[in-house]
DNA sequence: AGAATCAGTGCAATCGATTTCGCACCATTT
DNA sequence: AAATGGTGCGAAATCGATTGCACTGATTCT
């Protein structure tokens, strides 16, 4: 490849390595004129340091891991875009990687990261991840870790989270409001901490209600959309199908859709629904859909700028153990009536 | 950080560093017993070889980046997922960048990976772009880049795209089948190669047509969602409207959608749209959407592949300048009448 | 028996940038 | 005049893994 080096340059310009070094870090030790030719010839030649050079032997990369369970997903591109923006200010570059929602993605990944690879790793864990043993390897490993939106609670560290109990309230409430009487709550896993929060604000307001309810109306779905589609419309068939549905993920709200339009159910007369969704086309549907959105590019961002804070920062303290919670946004829409 | 290096492990066996490195590596030289002992060892001591010593030796990193336009898009996630899928087999890893459509951006992005960070790049330039500079420097330095999507003709590396200029003229001839006089064209960049062959497609279809046709019917959009809307809704408001749109990106289409609704115009009645487009959700949207969808994974799968092959066998050539054609599929709904 | 061969290891250089130490030189102080 | 101090720079070690070369002891060949 090219053979500009500070060796290179030193000879060039008559200098010790060493000296090249000192001038292009603009230490004190070097003088103005020394500085001025440094300078002046790195920048001739386009000099640019090897970043491994470097990262060996400041044990550290200037680089952080982004690990999600899907990319297909606005809202976790929102996300990166957020985390993007602030690291790239300070010259920080990005692994991205998909588990694809799959435990043995995720743990394959994580070991990938454990030598140094990466300064840090912020993370929204895979529905099936229950098992967290690779996670405590790293936070053992002392690599600081940020989670988000979908958090591992037991990892003393900090978390991103939108208020999803609040929201899981306010959105079952909305459709009780609306004059639902069977409402629905479809989640893809019971394993993952927002899908744990938003059931939770359902159930909660299912009991400060005076509706019926039944265990069997909390519906957990799979990562198949056929199969999906299947599982809601056989309910939707069924002459005690509910009116109201809660979709705590954006895509099990597509799945309601298609299964509609196979059932031939109209919302919002036959059934409303209301979803956790960060999709800019909501308001395309037919009909269009109610919404609770995340800030997801906010949050990223705030991530991020933790993150650089404890990195770039001499003697910051490890990354707090506390959840640090954005305010979602509902948009009323046609599919909880007007 | 943890301390385990080839030193430490040489200590504890009482080899040398040397030893130790060639029986991880299952080099001919060191014999069984010893190799099984060194092996042992490092799997109970969870050895992990430090990727920037092995980097810096080997002049090689192992990764690969990604340069897209913009995140908040399915059809870029989708050819990264197809990338990782391969990509991941082989060990190596991906650092993700977003231009945001931005042309110093992009080139910012480069010149961060000039200095043997990554391997290789596979990119989709950004709409901007006229100015090849950046990208002749990355070809000059060596670095192999493959484009897809948006490619850059002038640079002789291997180019992935799909068969636009064909979809172009399908899409308008489908239009025209269906009736329309009046059709225009929207797109996003005159500079962008997509652009321009999807364009050449509906020009050469409007040419063989009997049709009139102007050139203001090349509608020059922009980046911004509102200006886009009041743009289109400009031109639906007037009485000499057209009744037929092919937008040639995603984007443009859903901005068609809410000027549409903006102006209180009904598709496929008042006016006929199809657009190239991955969206998952096109048989949502009312009137569902007639698209022509990329085959995005697979061309991710593709590019990674040759990519692979050219990284990680001995004395491959450089990457052949041409330009590899992957059929899109056009999916008829109602937004292009029955 | 002496030379040649070879398997199995160790030594030391290398990749490129940073950093500790130290040294020369000039100016100032006592 | 000797001691002190500061400025400006170079030599060499270091980060961790790889690799060309040298070395040892044993075996084989002439």
């Amino acid at each position: 490849m090219s053979e500009v080096n500070i060796k290179y340059l030193a000879e060039k310009l008559g200098l010790a390595p060493s000296t090249v070094s000192r001038a292009l870090n603009d230490s004190y030790e070097i003088s103005q004129p020394t500085k001025d030719r440094v300078v002046a010839l790195a920048k001739a030649l386009n000099y640019q340091p090897n970043p491994f050079a470097r990262s060996l032997r400041e044990q550290k990369s200037k680089t952080i891991a982004v690990i999600i369970p899907e990319r297909i997903n606005n809202y976790f591109s929102q996300v990166i875009d957020g985390i993007e923006e602030i690291t790239q200010e300070f010259g920080y570059h990005l692994l991205v990687y998909s588990t694809h929602e799959k435990i043995e993605t995720e743990r394959k990944i994580i070991s990938y990261l454990l030598n140094g690879r990466v300064d840090a790793i912020v993370m929204s864990v895979s529905s099936q991840t229950k098992n967290i043993d690779h996670l405590e390897t790293v936070y053992n490993k002392g690599v600081p870790i940020i989670f988000f939106d979908r958090i591992c609670k037991e990892i003393p560290t900090t978390k991103f989270i939108t208020n999803d109990y609040e929201n899981g309230l306010k959105a079952t409430n909305l459709l009780i409001e609306k004059g639902c009487k069977k409402i629905y709550f479809l989640l893809l896993s019971k394993e993952i901490s927002i899908g744990k929060e938003r059931l939770r604000g359902y159930l909660e307001a299912m009991k400060d209600s005076s509706l019926p309810f039944e265990e069997s109306w909390v519906i957990q779905c799979s990562q198949k959309e056929e199969d999906n589609i299947s599982l809601i419309s056989a309910f939707l068939y069924g002459l005690d199908r509910p009116d109201g549905i809660v979709a705590s993920v954006e895509k099990l709200a597509i799945a309601t859709y298609y299964a509609a339009r196979e059932t031939k159910l109209q919302m919002p007369k036959d059934f409303k629904m209301i979803s956790f969704s960060n999709m800019r086309i909501a308001g395309l549907l037919q009909p269009t859909l109610t919404t609770i959105s995340q800030p997801a590019l906010k949050l990223g961002m705030e991530c991020a700028q933790m993150l650089m804070k404890k990195l770039t920062k001499p003697n910051q303290p490890p990354l707090e153990d506390k959840i640090i919670i954005l305010p979602s946004q509902i948009s009323l829409r046609e599919s909880t009536g007007k």
